[in-house]
Formats: structure tokens, sequence, C-alpha cells
DNA sequence: AAGCGCATTAGAATCATTCTAATTTGACCA
DNA sequence: TGGTCAAATTAGAATGATTCTAATGCGCTT
């Protein structure tokens, strides 16, 4: 069976006293993380790094300002996105991107894993496989069966640096400054 | 192995004359796609679906465009979106979406399948999977080694309608006009 | 030829995100 | 304790893809 995961048992409000062993652990990576990077811990930044691990919405950007703003009324919506630009950059949060609506962000589990995503209410939860359980062979039935959710749709992409643009940026350091590079990171 | 998918053999500019079968069979589903729903296949509509049959690139709305007015100058690009719009209804495209660039459009394969996606220079590749190779575990690994991709991310989510929703959307039947209902679809 | 309705248009509006330039903060050191 | 400097933060402007709006055009049917 797959579960909709309520692996971290939730915490729904800001900052709860929340004893979970994951939370405390967690906080300590994404810190140690931000030391590592030579960045400053304000008081901002940590309490956003509650904020997010204290929400299992996998929230917006503007949903963790509402809750930094709860504690520092003073918050701009430039330091939220600055500090989770360097969360992304130390592959501390995972980033799930919408066009037609605003990015969500995981800092439970950093890393690659997938979701579900209710078309209507916009929920975004994690997806944990669990190995024993009939399985239909189609991955929307399956899915379907497993999780409740009518599911229509899988997005499945991997990111990554194509055969051509790594020999470019091979012979890129070679003779240095040459292409453009912008891209999808 | 895995191959970043050569299906079907390219054809790179605008309404080539393209004998191959799967163009003229993927064009008049789509086309009776359209006809089903009622809408006509004006002469500009006719060209978007060349247009995005004709490239191999997962094109832009932006790039769409242009191949359409190389053709007919005066086109707009909201007709270009109503259309895709419209594609999307019928799932007759698969849209895929970012946050940081412009959607891309996928009209050869619009069922939900993975892709490759090079962060540095944006191309956007279909994936597809072959049985016979020597597959390590990790998926990133596998995918990095079967196609010479550096794969550093795996975006697999599922989209659908979460339990509550589909039995709030079944008590909104019985007693009409309920919800605000606005979601990611 | 008149009338009807969808298709199309240009441009304005929206909205998340990024940028900019100015200001504040806070750690360190004299 | 006060000065200094870099990093953090700010408000607001800018960006860019997408959507909306209201007006116009075009193709059919009769």
């Amino acid at each position: 069976m797959l579960k909709a995961a309520h692996k971290p048992p939730q915490a729904q409000t800001v900052s709860p006293p929340s004893g979970e062993a994951w939370f405390s652990s967690r906080l300590s990576e994404m810190q140690d993380a931000l030391r590592d990077k030579g960045v400053a811990i304000t008081r901002k930044r940590a309490k956003l790094l509650e904020v997010l691990l204290s929400s299992d919405r996998h929230p917006s950007a503007a949903e963790i300002h509402q809750g930094v703003r709860a504690f520092y009324p003073e918050t701009s919506l430039a330091t939220i996105y600055n500090t989770l630009d360097i969360l992304k950059e130390t592959g501390q949060v995972l980033e799930i991107e919408f066009s037609a609506s605003a990015n969500r962000y995981d800092g439970r589990i950093p890393d690659s894993h997938p979701h579900l995503i209710c078309v209507k209410c916009e929920k975004v939860e994690d997806m944990d496989d669990d190995p024993d359980a009939p399985a239909p062979s189609d991955p929307l039935d399956r899915v379907s069966q497993a999780t409740g959710y009518h599911i229509t749709r899988l997005r499945a992409d991997y990111y990554g640096t194509c055969p051509a643009c790594l020999s470019a940026s091979r012979a890129a350091a070679a003779l240095p400054d040459a292409s453009p590079e912008r891209g999808y990171a």
C-alpha cells in the first residue's frame, strides 16, 4: 500500500514545542548547512526554518512569510526568498515548482521524492511507497487505489546536465569564460 | 538502456513535408479532438498544430508563436494560449510546467511520461526506458548511466483529486453551487 | 446581403519572483 | 564605549509569463 504520508506526525501551528526527534535533528542539519555556507543564522532566519519544518502543508513563500511575520512583523518577502535560495543551494529544501500558482517548499524531506497534489484544494502531500500490497500495473491506477486520490496525471522529470553541456563546460574549464549557461537548475 | 528518445525522427523546421506516418496520424487525432469539442479549425490553429508537431524541442508558447507568425504574421500570443488551452482540455498536449521560465509543450506524446531536462541549455527530451540493460538501483544513477546526462534531480509528482475534495464534490453534485474549486488541474 | 457567433486582436492586468539601492544590524576590535 | 565594515534586510520597482478584457473581424447560414 501507498500511504499519503503522515510521516512527521503533523505539527499544525507555527513554532510548536515539538519534542519530536526528527524536528530538532532536521533543524540542526539546516542550521549546520547555513553555518557551513558561512551565512549568519539571524533570528528571522531561525524562525523561517522553524516555520518551514512546523508545517506539513509544503508551504509557499507567502505562507512562510506570514508565519515569520507572526513573530517578526517587520520581515519582508525578500528575506524569505533570499533564505530559501540559500537553502536550495545547500540542498536543504526541495522546491516544488508550479507555473500557475506559487511554488511550494519541502524542508522536511529535502531530497527528491514523489508528491500527491490535489488539483482542487492544492494540497501537497508526501507519498511513500508501501512494498506489501497488490499492485495494478498502471502507476496511475496503482497510486489511485493506494491513496484514495483520483490520480489523473503523473509528472516525472529528471533534471540534469545534458552530454552536450557537459563537454561544453569541460571545454570552458580549460579556456575560461565561455557559455551563457542560464538554465532551470 | 534508456535512450534520450529520438522517437519521431526529428523534423527540425516548421511545417516539413514530413511523410512520417506518426505525424499525420497525430495531426488528425488533434484535429478530430478539436472538431469533437465543437471548435473551428482555423488556418492559424491548423498551423499551430503543425508547428507543435514539427518540433522535437518541446517548444514554449513563445516559440510556437514565432512558428505560426512565420506564416501568419498577424497572429497574437493570445491565440496561441487560447488554442493550447483547448488542447490541454482535450488531452491533446502535455504541459510541462516551470516557474522560472516558460512552460513547454509536448504535442507528440500527450500522455504523462518522463522527460530529461538540461538545467544548462534548457533542452527538454523525451525519455524512454529500455528493458535490457544492467541497472543500478538508484534511479538517478541509473538514468545518468543510461542517458549520458549528469542527473541531479528527479521530479515525480502525481496530480489528482484528494479524498476530501472527492467527497466534497459528490456532496456539491447533490445540492449544487458549493465550493470555489480553483486548483492546479 | 444580414445577422450571428466564434475567433482574434492589442493592450492592460495579474501575480510570483527577482532586482536594486538604501538602510539597518551586529560582530569585532580599539 | 564607540567606530567600522560586511552581511542582512528593507520597500518598492522591475520582470516576465500568463490571463483577461473589450472591441473588431471573419466565416457561415439563411
